[in-house]
DNA sequence: ACTGAACTTCAGAAAACTTGAAATGATAAA
DNA sequence: TTTATCATTTCAAGTTTTCTGAAGTTCAGT
């Protein structure tokens, strides 16, 4: 009603107010009388619509304010619903937050300008406990674990193999290299004492060095102390000096992989930027480097 | 459809929901249906309409807010329409807006509260100029002449009278008093000069004072200068020393009239107050301190 | 697995809205 | 003043939307 009485007073008459609502004259004009029926009074001068009554012009003011503010509601709930605003809150494993994040966040935000993301980096046990505390909304981890309480999408695989310095010797050598772990000084790590083969095992046996923290390791790394065994990924991070060379037969990778609160269902934001992600990377293996083009 | 939605999120249950918006549940579920499709997006996280999805809560917000906004918007409407609040803006002659116009005023406002008054005081002439330049809604006027410009309706007849100080031997003649004009001291003024009345105009003629303006007038009168002629309402603004006798045979009466431009509707609000003042004192006449009594 | 309450689906009924034709009213030209 | 024209309203009939009650499905709690 308040849509049509606001045309016609813009319009000034009635047949080409009917015009642009695509309806027919009689229709508009019923619809005025009654408008003009719930409120008593006329809003037009006379029969011709093109000077409003003090009442007319009241309404028009007002009524040309909710539409507009109606209007906006409902850009607001479909740009929400659409996912194109709202918030996301996803935490990240450092070495995906530091290589492949950054341009798939580029280009998410390029296309979802609204959604705003709120990105944390911590590791895979942490993001577990955070997701339950509903703290964030999304997870990238590495070797989830099935569980009723998460949906859990496999992104990526992500290979393990032999980090070292460029100038050493293993560089040049491509294969055999599980059984060369053994006769090397090999330094330890958290992530890759989770594979399961029995001559690295040996060779972590007799380590002499452990380290935690990847920037640490690689400086290690670089300094010539030793080699050591990792995800390809985290490699990504370390400069020409370091040198990754893939671990066969048999291969060994570490999966990532999205989870998120099984029990809820997500908001369209969120929604949004799996579904983005996991499109992009979605069972992707081999190289790390060639998992995401920019587009 | 936002309305059916709120209603549901806040019962909990869409059965109660459905009774307190007077629907069949099947109605109601098929509208948030709609809704739902509308967005894209579930509004519920499971089919029990207990707990919202993000999206939902979101909307439940937004709604809200929106359907506040629109009831608002609505009640103002109908409130404006129903002169319920407006602005009128009116001019009224000194002697109405002192002794007549305070108690209808009065009596008005305590019952339409979100009517705004906006009153001056001003003779006959600048009343009708400020009227055709829309500065003023609405006039009250003496003996406003019939125009096609000006509605106009007579709210009372305010008889004409001789004034005089109490101890005036006038004071106790009740009859032949136009004749007695002759006799005394007439102190002329320019309200009584429009009575067409041959003993008053030879009165008037060998009169030694004139005086415009009303206070100053009865000050005179007060002192015992003379008596004069007056409509009766003028003299209400004076104290227990002065004493109006009304003229008979023939009877002189001016009009007060409520005037407003003809070619505009008026706004509601000026549209009730002028039915208001008309319904109050419409035609009366007789002795002003009755014509208003304070309910 | 059963029960009962909550919700959905469906087809028909009711209400609201829309339309085209004809009548009415207003303005402008003859 | 009359006539012509155009805008608006009224009316009856058609169309769309919304609503209802009955039957079916799902879910939580026994």
């Amino acid at each position: 009603m308040l849509r049509v009485f606001v045309e016609v007073a813009r319009a000034g008459n009635l047949v080409s107010a009917a015009d642009s609502l695509s309806r027919a004259p009689s229709a508009v004009s019923m619809t005025l009388k009654q408008l003009e029926a719930h409120l008593g009074q006329p809003l037009f001068e006379s029969e011709r619509k093109s000077h409003l009554t003090a009442l007319g012009a009241y309404v028009f003011e007002m009524a040309n304010r909710e539409l507009a503010h109606f209007d906006r509601t409902i850009a607001a709930l479909t740009d929400f619903a659409g996912a194109r605003s709202g918030d996301v809150r996803i935490a990240v494993v450092p070495s995906f937050a530091a290589t492949i994040l950054p341009n798939l966040v580029l280009e998410f935000t390029a296309a979802s300008p609204n959604v705003r993301l709120d990105i944390h980096d911590m590791d895979s046990a942490s993001i577990r406990r955070e997701l339950d505390r509903e703290r964030i909304d999304l997870g990238i981890v590495s070797d989830a674990r099935q569980s009723s309480d998460v949906r859990l999408t496999q992104l990526a695989s992500d290979r393990f193999g032999v980090v070292m310095r460029s100038d050493n010797p293993l560089a040049k050598r491509k294969k055999a290299l599980w059984q060369a772990l053994v006769d090397v000084e090999l330094i330890a790590n958290p992530l890759c004492e989770r594979i399961d083969e029995p001559r690295l095992r040996a060779a972590l046996e007799s380590a002499r060095l452990r380290v935690h923290n990847t920037t640490t390791l690689l400086a290690m790394v670089r300094a010539g102390l030793g080699v050591t065994v990792l995800p390809e990924l985290v490699c990504q991070q370390a400069d020409a000096q370091i040198v990754f060379r893939a671990l066969d037969n048999p291969a060994a990778a570490r999966r990532i992989d999205l989870i998120s609160r099984a029990r809820d269902t997500p908001s369209p934001a969120t929604a949004s930027f799996a579904t983005f992600v996991t499109e992009r990377l979605a069972g992707r293996e081999g190289a790390p480097s060639e998992w995401f083009q920019l587009t």
